[in-house]
DNA sequence: ATGCCCTCTAAAAGAGGA
């Protein structure tokens, strides 16, 4: 075998992306452009808002992408693209969820990396209804990672947590405007830390450990002219996939595109 | 204190987002 076909077979370096785009059919020609120019080996994305039958998968793999998806009409629904390849679906949905009609994860592997596309409920208004879905599903999420822990391969839990998981402007603009949303609530913050607890590495965390890494611009009240963003889309690694952590970052400048996503795209790189 | 704005679907004096 030739080097070329080693490196496409064991690449040296993988970058996997966490993308909430906020509606795949109004987002298309941004989230065409950000593959070409970032080349992300995988993307995670959130909130295609699209049935799995209207999914644009013909223009994904004309940019040169594999995918596969878990669709919803209007609301929700995740995807994972691989840069020349396809993934290979292990699951859609959680084990044990006792409402399937919200499409909020996949999971697949691709090139011996265990990755999943997580959209968590926001959980507004707290307390509520939602904000009680929000923590039952945030449980079964963690559930979950403790049966993927137990694999063998690497594994990347890779989205949309809907947690800011600490009060500081590191992590946060304004605590205290944000005060009574569910994205701050203690027992919001409580289960991303017995995520990372249980071991989960927060991979921009890690990399970053001081200063604002915010992933998240409200469209509203000129929060990204004033730069009024928190953090919530996380990359959370298994011992395994944190052991081959070599960067982080956030892709502002998509953020600051016109009919932007009001996420910007969050990404690790892997040895 | 509330809404600011955006996308979806439906065709709204709307729902949902964060």
């Amino acid at each position: 075998m030739d080097d070329g076909r080693l490196r496409a077979r064991y690449p040296r370096r993988m970058k996997i992306a966490t993308f909430n785009i906020n509606g795949i059919k109004a987002r298309l020609p941004r989230l065409v452009e950000w593959l070409e120019q970032k080349a992300p080996d995988v993307a995670c994305l959130q909130e295609i808002k699209t049935s799995d039958e209207t999914f644009p998968i013909a223009e994904i793999e004309a940019a040169g992408y594999g995918a596969i998806w878990h669709g919803q009409k209007g609301f929700n629904g995740v995807a994972i693209l691989a840069k020349g390849a396809q993934p290979v679906e292990r699951r859609k949905g959680l084990p044990d969820d006792p409402d399937p009609s919200h499409s909020r994860y996949i999971e697949a592997e691709v090139n011996g990396v265990v990755v999943a596309s997580i959209y968590l409920p926001n959980g507004n208004p707290a307390p509520g209804p939602k904000f009680d879905y929000k923590l039952a599903w945030f449980d079964r999420l963690i559930d979950h990672a403790a049966d993927l822990w137990a694999g063998e391969m690497p594994v990347v839990l890779a989205g949309d947590y809907n947690v800011i998981p600490t009060p500081s402007t590191d992590d946060v603009f304004s605590e205290r405007a944000m005060a009574s949303d569910a994205l701050t609530q203690p027992e919001s913050r409580a289960a991303f830390r017995r995520l990372c607890n249980a071991g989960w590495t927060d991979a921009v965390r890690t990399i970053h450990p001081h200063g604002p890494v915010y992933t998240f611009w409200d469209y509203q009240a000129g929060a990204w002219q004033r730069d009024a963003g928190f953090r919530i889309d996380h990359l959370m690694l298994s011992p395994a996939a944190a052991d081959r952590l070599t960067g982080a970052g956030v892709d502002k400048d998509t953020r600051a595109l016109e009919k932007a996503s009001d996420h910007a795209p969050t990404w690790i790189t892997l040895r």
